[in-house]
RNA sequence: GCGGAUGUGGUGAAAUUGGUAGACACGCUAGACUUAGGAUCUAGUGCCGAGAGGUGUGCGGGUUCGAGUCCCUCCAUCCGCACCA
């Protein structure tokens, strides 16, 4: 019947384990034939597994980058051959700024740059023998996926979140009942204080309509504080600022107030909460959400201004230590500063406002040493002893946390107490038998004192007893607040998605769905305007597909924004209709394993669940919560070497020798380095500025390199690519590799020193099926009762392993079958079928060629069945028991199985081996755990 | 300062519910073979000790017949951060 089959041919060529030639064809073969294309099939179960996609940076692949996606890819060719329908799809994150960083330098257009880096990515992922279904890619860069991020965007900004139904609603519901009754009965998330009658609403033009409306809709324009670098012209992380200065450049950064697109994100808080006991992640993950959304209970508490006629409201976790308020400390941003401040300290205010606008907000929290305040000699009342209260300015309060502004109790929180003694402020005591003079106290099992009504009582009670008195009196209620704030989702860049909003008498405007996607316009530069507009206010009218109004939004997304939503598309990436076609969403539903770094926890993780809600709560999503279930794979760490230079010369010292000097320490690149042993040569030719450097080396002549365990980076040196790896070594052994190094979840520095170990077990594995003369070795004779025990062992622990995601143990409980069956000169088909079929998720070309080989018809093996574990294989007739004395492991005596635990002590007590350690002592007590261990104790 | 994680041989690690600590690999030592290789095979390898034996999972306590595993105190390292009022 066979005519012409390629594997047969090939067979007589490959005697060695040949992993170039065996993963070269079924590369090959899986690419040609689709092997891994899937469809909605309602007949199958489905099953989700997603990868965090990359984004494709110049710099290609790195061996850290995989180990997620082979731990991905081994679960679902897992999953596959349980029989699930598997969707492992793949594609890239390709908005960013090192695209952009790159075009402002050379002019090259993003798109360009990052269709080159796809490109290459591909190259690499392809040779690690991925189940990707490729046709499902996608781009968060090409307009057919940005088209759907900004039909999303319209989404959020026409939708209001109603605290009565508890979810996202149109927006026009508000303003149906806006026409109808105003504002005065309106629960809805929003800042928004002021009240308005129908009428009102109706005489308000449609400039004061949109700016009331931005305060609901959860998309919407507001002043943010941002750290505005002028020199760059753009707003920066707080990690790109570096002592006041940009990261890059190293220019002057401020605080800035801007106008900028946020979501209202805090409108989820308690959702996004509460929806982490429904979700299977790791608790240190949920616990950084938590942390993140940050919800305290307390009370808010408005403080009278003396001599004006407004009020300061504080929030506080401890309005049981009202009595112990001495000063108010307002962030110096805050609105009422310049108001309140007095003639006499009105120059010292505004050194200080100018001061801390200098200061990042993380160098601000990170400075605890460095008490710094202002007074602006004004006071406010005490709500209840009508006392005046000083108000300071300090930047350890932020303006964006809470209302901008503390109570301070010095005697019961530490960072008051310190400005206090810092200041000579007073430290009022209102606990009792405490010394807080040196010190705050914030036991909240101590006894209030000097506290009016609440004298006697301890934190809890008191806390109750407050708010309830606050409320009685007016001067403010008990307020649940949230540290989680909303997202500004403006960036001044170019390479991201633009807005499809334009403006109109400053007014923001959508544009229909039927324009989108509003692409990206060509412009000259890739850099701000000279007036510190975005570059995409470069564009000339006609650069844009569609231009309306007065000016365009110039602004674009953040990269988090194309991120929340991928898994979606994946589902339907082809569709020109919606995002994702409903019926294909029903079918795939939530991701149902998630690997990824855990560098997300609190920007990715949180926005995609904030997306999924909203999507949910419109109606357009069957779920709430993107990814069931979570793993967060650890980081590959580097190995980096170093080379010491002697300062201000050419001259470079040997590791042990560097202490008799002062020496600043040079990465080196690892490829120079063999063994801590530098090729001085090969650093001269790599280095040329260095070609005339001398070297003083250690008594073998030899210059010993120092290192140390850090992030792979490029500015490392210390990056090892899969690439080279592969053509050593081939695609699987890295696959088995990479999980071997230890459990997923745990970083670990890259060495390659096991590689060997592994790649010697697949030849071994090889070995099993083909002899040095290239000829099949396997038989079909049953196999022996001691092979078949070491198949279903195996099967067991393979199948119990991989449903914990302990991929490294998967590995070495192949390597022990492999020496058990090598032992035991073991070939016969129905024990290496099987086990073919355990190691094809880990190894699948070696896998595919050997199913091939042992006579399966022509085709992949992605589909074949998971073999079954039976117990009866493993029964035994006997066990050796443990026995230990006082607990301290002796010796082992052989029984048979099934004794119970009366006969078992029985038979220990009359062994001699036993009656010798016992030293004729009579036993205190005999633990007998049947089939585990025996424990006497004397 | 706060929060989270982790501490087991020379190295990466294993031990799923408290029950034989160190599986599996790397490395190292000795030997065999040889077409001299980054090959293969055999034996050994936690530490102390010639041995019997002792000892051993960051330190110190505790619970238990029995603790790497549970509880308390402390120490170290790594990661994150927002002085969170």
């Amino acid at each position: 019947m066979v005519i012409f089959d390629p594997n047969l041919i090939r067979c007589y060529f490959i005697m060695e384990y040949n992993f170039k030639e065996i993963e070269d064809y079924w590369r090959t073969f899986w690419a040609e034939n689709n092997t891994y294309l899937v469809k909605e099939d309602s007949k199958k179960e489905k099953f989700y597994v997603l990868d965090m996609f990359p984004y494709p940076s110049g710099a290609g692949l790195h061996v850290g980058h995989p180990l997620g996606y082979i731990a991905s890819d081994i679960f679902s060719r897992y999953k596959r051959l349980l029989g699930f329908n598997v969707l492992h799809p793949m594609g890239y994150d390709s908005f960013g700024l090192p695209a952009e960083q790159y075009a402002i330098q050379t002019g090259q257009h993003p798109a360009i740059t990052t269709e080159v880096n796809i490109n290459r990515y591909r190259e690499q992922l392809d040779k690690i023998g991925f189940s990707f279904d490729w046709s499902r890619e996608v781009r968060t860069s090409s307009p057919d996926y940005y088209k759907w991020t900004q039909w999303i965007f319209k989404e959020l900004y026409k939708s209001y979140y109603d605290i009565r139904k508890d979810k996202a609603v149109s927006i026009d519901e508000l303003t149906f009942i806006f026409e109808q009754e105003g504002n005065a009965h309106v629960q809805a998330v929003t800042d928004y204080t002021d009240k308005f009658t129908a009428e009102d609403w109706k005489s308000f033009d449609d400039k004061d309509k949109e700016s009331i409306l931005q305060n609901y809709r959860l998309a919407y324009l507001a002043d943010s504080w941002v750290n505005w670098c002028p020199a760059l012209g753009t707003v920066l992380a707080n990690d790109e600022v570096v002592n006041g200065l940009s990261e890059r450049g190293g220019h002057p950064v401020e605080q800035k107030l801007m106008r900028q697109w946020s979501m209202r994100i805090k409108a989820y808080a308690e959702r996004l909460l509460n929806g982490l006991h429904t979700i299977d992640w790791s608790d240190s993950i949920k616990e950084q959400q938590r942390n993140w959304i940050g919800k305290s209970a307390g009370a808010s508490v408005s403080f009278k201004l003396i001599d004006f006629d407004n009020t300061i409201e504080v929030f506080t976790t401890r309005p049981d230590t009202i009595f112990g308020v001495t000063f108010v400390v307002l962030a110096p941003e805050h609105p009422l500063v310049d108001q309140i401040t007095t003639s006499e300290f009105r120059e010292n205010v505004e050194v200080y406002k100018k001061a801390s606008s200098l200061k990042s907000e993380r160098d601000r929290q990170a400075d605890v040493k460095n008490i710094s305040g202002q007074f602006t000699g004004a006071y406010v009342e005490h709500p209840f002893t009508k006392e005046p209260v000083p108000i300071w300015i300090g930047d350890y309060v932020l303006a964006g946390y809470g209302t901008g502004a503390v109570m301070a109790v010095p005697c019961g929180d530490q960072r008051d107490h310190d400005f206090a003694k810092h200041f000579d402020l007073e430290i009022r005591n209102i606990f009792e038998n405490v010394d807080v003079n040196e010190q705050a106290c914030s036991d909240k099992e101590v006894r209030i004192t000097n506290s009016d009504f609440l004298n006697g009582l301890i934190a809890t009670d008191a806390i109750t007893r407050a708010i309830n008195e606050i409320e009685l009196r007016e001067i403010g209620k008990g307020k649940t607040n949230y540290r989680l704030r909303d997202a500004v989702f403006s960036r001044q860049r170019y390479w991201g998605e633009p807005f499809p909003i334009y403006y109109e008498n400053d007014t923001p405007l959508l544009f229909d769905d039927s324009e989108l996607p509003i692409t990206l316009p060509k412009v000259d530069k890739y850099l701000p305007t000279a007036d510190g507009e975005p570059p995409l206010a470069r564009a000339k009218k006609e650069d844009w597909d569609h231009y309306k109004g007065e000016h365009m939004e110039y602004n674009t997304m953040p990269g988090w924004a194309g991120s929340s939503w991928y898994f979606l598309r994946y589902m339907d990436p082809l569709n020109t209709e919606t995002f994702a076609s409903r019926d294909k969403i029903d079918y795939w539903g939530q991701v149902d394993l998630y690997i990824g770094g855990s560098e997300h926890a609190t920007g990715h993780l949180l926005y995609s669940r904030f997306w999924t809600k909203f999507l949910f709560d419109r109606g357009y999503l069957p779920f709430d919560e993107p990814f069931k279930k979570l793993i967060n794979q650890g980081m590959i760490l580097g190995r980096s070497s170093f080379i010491y230079r002697i300062k201000n010369t050419t001259q470079f010292v040997s590791y042990n020798q560097k202490k008799d000097y002062e020496t600043t320490a040079l990465h080196v690149d690892i490829s120079l380095v063999d063994n801590d042993k530098l090729d001085i040569e090969a650093f001269k030719k790599w280095r040329p500025e260095f070609s005339n450097a001398t070297f003083i080396v250690e008594p073998d002549g030899t210059y010993l390199c120092g290192h140390e365990v850090e992030k792979m980076s490029k500015s490392k040196y210390n990056v090892q690519t899969p690439d080279e790896l592969i053509e050593k070594f081939g695609a699987d052994t890295l696959r088995m590799y990479e999980m071997f190094l230890g459990p997923i979840e745990q970083s670990k520095p890259w060495d390659t020193k096991g590689i060997n170990g592994v790649h010697n077990f697949l030849r071994r594995f090889w070995r099993l099926f083909v002899d040095q003369s290239g000829a099949s070795i396997v038989n079909d004779e049953q196999p022996s009762k001691m092979a078949l025990k070491t198949l279903h062992k195996t099967i067991k622990k393979m199948t119990d392993d991989l449903d914990r995601y302990s991929f490294n143990t998967c590995v070495s409980n192949l390597m022990i079958c492999v020496n058990e069956l090598t032992d035991e000169n073991c070939h016969s088909k129905f024990v290496l079928e099987p086990l073919t079929i355990l190691l094809s998720p880990f190894a699948p070309h070696l896998s595919e060629e050997l199913w091939s080989r042992l006579g399966n018809p022509k085709g992949s093996m992605s589909h074949a069945v998971f073999p079954k574990f039976d117990s009866k294989y493993l029964e035994e007739e006997s066990f050796a028991y443990p026995v230990s004395f006082n607990g301290k492991m002796r010796l082992k005596v052989e029984l048979p199985m099934g004794l119970t635990a009366t006969e078992i002590e029985k038979k220990m007590l009359e062994n001699s081996d036993v009656q010798k350690w016992m030293e004729n002592k009579i036993p205190k007590k005999v633990i007998v755990v049947p089939g585990k261990i025996v424990n006497i104790v004397l």
